[in-house]
DNA sequence: CCTATCGGTTCAAATAATGAACCTTTATTT
DNA sequence: AAATAAAGGTTCATTATTTGAACCGATAGG
């Protein structure tokens, strides 16, 4: 409520009062306001200062600092003591090995990216669905000097990557709501632009259980993913071979579809065996 | 409130409500709690029903699940579809990712450990400071058959282990205050079972810079740690030597003590050149 | 068939979150 | 050096969210 057009916010409807990045559609409760915070940083920016924070995410600067210290109550932020930047905290470590150790997506998947980067010679990732989020959670950079590099964390859109979109053909419904709904990235001139476009691809992708992206996510990089399905029969994730587009041609899509279809089955395989069904007692 | 006990809490004044595990001391915000939920997970139960969390934590099963949602959304838990378990998410994985990139403890660390544990032939951890928490991060298991193995995730009770003692000597007044509230663990015959104790054995350590500690995580371990120091002077974590008790002596201790304390130094040297000083344009 | 327990839901009552205005410090400009 | 701007942080009356006892439906055991 920073404008006084703000307080007139029922007369006009419904108004969008998150500035750019702090994308809160609906009501949010205070644990998804504080969660949303961490989201505010990044490879490029991983410090940030209150009042940055507050105007990224559109909440007070008051409750921003309360919600701030909660986090850092709970290891997931801390201050810098010097500079009073705040950066994401310690915790996170210890509860992502935690995650490891119940659902080992890295663990398992280590061994099969790098497997597959040695074979095909390029770099493969693997990229983890988190609500409507793709991430980057592993990466086998090709041994070749000319090579796609391929950063830990990075976020892939859904309609600019073909991990994004196998995840889609893939994924619950309520997850293509939720990417349909947002508007489309735009990386590069590849880009898949329109909804209808992205759909089509999604049934493809469908069908033949991968997808390739020729340059949407970055110029002269083309890729070709298949979904990492859970137990449950939907993707939790997908496996990538992103190659310098200059390597690529139709025979190598095919063959890399192959490839990363039966990597993505064997990461499910060792998914699929859980770890001990507690007792709960 | 499941006992008609509860009922007449107020009665009997302040009644400790949560069971075991759920250790809330004063109010907590609603964010707080939220994430206190996240600490009922751990290595031997990795995923948990709804009321078993309620129990645990002590707070009613309908605030429970709300709070679970909001983590859900999140992507900090998520449920089985099927066992209907709740387990942590896969948000966690990237954003751990982003702690490194923004303060690379871990990858600091590794090859100074592999290096340590390659030189001493012993089993070498790190482990993090989180709030009052001490958990290992990174582990390089000894090459030698009779070997001490260590859990990544793994919590240190500060009185049990020498990375706990080091990390009290030389870290925050509100973590020793934080530590020294707390009832101590007792793991094996040799925990450190006094408060004056501890705090002799503290003061020790931040004299001589380093701490060993004799069986008092468990039976037949030994091991030696060192602080590791931020910028700013204060302890965020610790480098400790586990060695089976019987190839430790008194000069292996002291061996043990310079090489962790010159360990230390090299990680913190590491974490002292930090990431770009943002714009925050 | 009854009972216990699970996950999940509801809604009035109680509590905690909110944000405009304020203070303090620090860096920059005049 | 004074003035200004912008940062981090704090306050407290207003407001909206969280809370939890009671409830439902499903599943498992005796």
């Amino acid at each position: 409520m920073q404008t006084p057009t703000a307080r007139v916010k029922k007369q006009v409807g419904r108004l969008v009062e998150a500035s750019a990045a702090g994308a809160q559609s609906e009501a949010m409760s205070t644990v998804e306001k504080a969660l949303s915070l961490l989201d505010r940083f990044d490879r490029s920016t991983p410090e940030l200062g209150l009042s940055e924070i507050a105007k990224q995410s559109g909440f007070d600067k008051a409750t921003t600092r309360r919600l701030l210290l909660s986090l850092a109550a709970g290891g997931f932020v801390e201050q810098d003591s010097e500079s009073r930047l705040y950066r994401l905290g310690p915790s996170l470590l210890r509860l992502a090995r935690l995650r490891e150790a119940a659902f080992p997506f890295i663990d398992v998947s280590r061994p099969i990216v790098d497997d597959l980067s040695a074979e095909t010679g390029e770099t493969v990732h693997v990229s983890a669905l988190a609500g409507a989020t793709l991430s980057t959670i592993y990466v086998c950079e090709s041994a070749r000097a000319h090579r796609v590099a391929v950063a830990l964390g990075t976020r892939l859109p859904f309609n600019c990557t073909a991990s994004g979109i196998v995840c889609l053909a893939f994924g619950t419904e309520s997850l293509r709501r939720a990417a349909f709904a947002q508007p489309l990235a735009k990386l590069t001139r590849h880009s898949i632009a329109s909804l209808a476009e992205l759909k089509r691809r999604v049934a493809e992708a469908r069908q033949s259980g991968f997808a390739a992206n020729d340059q949407g996510f970055e110029d002269g990089v083309s890729s070709v993913a298949a979904p990492i399905l859970a137990a449950s029969g939907e993707a939790v994730g997908a496996i990538s071979i992103a190659s310098p587009t200059a390597r690529v041609d139709a025979k190598t899509i095919e063959r890399h579809g192959a490839a990363v279809r039966a990597a993505a089955a064997r990461i499910a395989a060792g998914l699929g065996a859980r770890p001990q069904r507690l007792k709960t007692a």
